[in-house]
DNA sequence: ACCTGAACACCGTTCAAGT
DNA sequence: ACCTGAACACCGTTCAAGT
């Protein structure tokens, strides 16, 4: 419970996790995430590898706090609006933060944090839909929607824009080259929109659905028309 | 363009492409994708690990054509009904597609299949919708934002699943212990919903929002009341 | 033509021993 | 208490040489 931190006692400590996150942080945006080391890393901080092992007990428990650390100042992200233009800004925080470091959405998805930004951002997603009267089985599953879809997309982002040496978008180049049109026509002709890379608009796009849906189930009995599976207030 | 296979001269080959996608797929279901080594995949094989790279030039292009090949049958997925029921089995298809193997989501997300698979399931989805009516952008983005929620959605449920020496659910319980109800009263409202394990009803009403979105989209003058950014037609 | 054997340049992790 | 040094048990990949 007290093993490195509490008492100032002996030499003063050069390693600790805050400092180490900070440093991992930092080369993850220099190397990406295959050339992330542990030794890497050793040597950025002037360490053996085997002292990190002291403050995280795995290499899986140093991305895990990288990825919560990533999402640091998101729940500040407050806006005016409706639940539907606070629950936009709040999907559009997290896929910034998940683009700001080089594979950070890889990171952030081999992971599972629970600390207080990653569960700061729960609460004021949960938080938005409650105050506009949906369930808290709806909130709960929108926030999963918002989040996979947010995590999905960011993924394929950051894949597109991944450079093979300097040239970039090779993924993308390689989708062009494959769908035939003979073989593929409808994938052909949706090609230009397919390989835009203009990735926010992709985003948006997707984000206006799930809202739409979800106004759709705030006045369903009004409005909508097919069968109405999830009730409101759980 | 001929390597290995075109003419039968010599010993026949003990590896070829097919079987050794057939072998990994086995071995990633006995023992996950950390434990996929090249080397294990050779043992398995009873051949030497360099052997491998007269068939693939490097893991990567292993691991993307064993994804391409969780694809199969995946195409073939038929339904009757409007456009919104095709749509959802194919949808529906992709998530299985994943799950049906131990990591699935985690290969697929880490490659980009660009085989016959992978592009008959893009052709299905952006034909369902542009025999709908969708624009040929709007087809391109909802097939990207089905995809990405449905990556995202089986990454999360992979990984949760995933036992640590037969328990299983670890990030649900530590979830669980880390929603402190003084600090977060929404999440902790909302986390018998959260930590649900019916994974298909999470998916489905993922699902059912990015469908009541098209359907807004689709009758946008005559119900919606939001701006109108994306317009029918592209 | 296809595969072996052996090497190269690494990994994550552990742990006695030093200071 | 904190870190070093050295090891253990691996990796992906390459390539001369055998058959």
């Amino acid at each position: 419970m007290s093993s490195p931190s509490t008492p100032a006692r002996g030499r003063p400590a050069r390693l600790d996790r805050t400092r180490t996150v900070d440093t991992a942080l930092e080369l993850l945006d220099e190397v990406g995430l295959d050339a992330l080391t542990m030794r890497r890393l050793a040597d950025a901080m002037d360490v053996q590898a085997g002292a990190l092992y002291r403050y995280f007990a795995t290499k899986g428990d140093l991305l895990t706090a990288m990825a919560e650390r990533m999402l640091a100042d998101l729940a500040a992200t407050r806006t005016d609006g409706d639940w539907s233009e606070q629950l936009a800004s709040l999907a559009r925080g997290m896929r910034t933060a998940l683009l700001a470091r080089r594979d950070g959405a890889r990171v952030y998805a081999g992971t599972h944090a629970t600390g207080p930004h990653t569960l700061g951002f729960a609460e004021a997603v949960i938080g938005v839909l409650r105050t506009a009267g949906f369930g808290a089985q709806e909130a709960a599953r929108t926030l999963m929607a918002v989040a996979h879809l947010t995590i999905g997309h960011t993924l394929e982002e950051q894949a597109a824009l991944q450079s093979v040496g300097g040239e970039g978008a090779a993924d993308l180049e390689r989708l062009r080259l494959a769908a035939d049109p003979e073989r593929y026509p409808q994938l052909a002709a949706a090609l230009p929109a397919l390989t835009s890379e203009d990735f926010a608009a992709h985003f948006e796009f997707g984000l206006s659905l799930l809202l739409q849906g979800l106004r759709a189930l705030d006045r369903s009995p009004t409005c909508g028309d097919g069968p109405e599976i999830y009730s409101r207030g759980d």
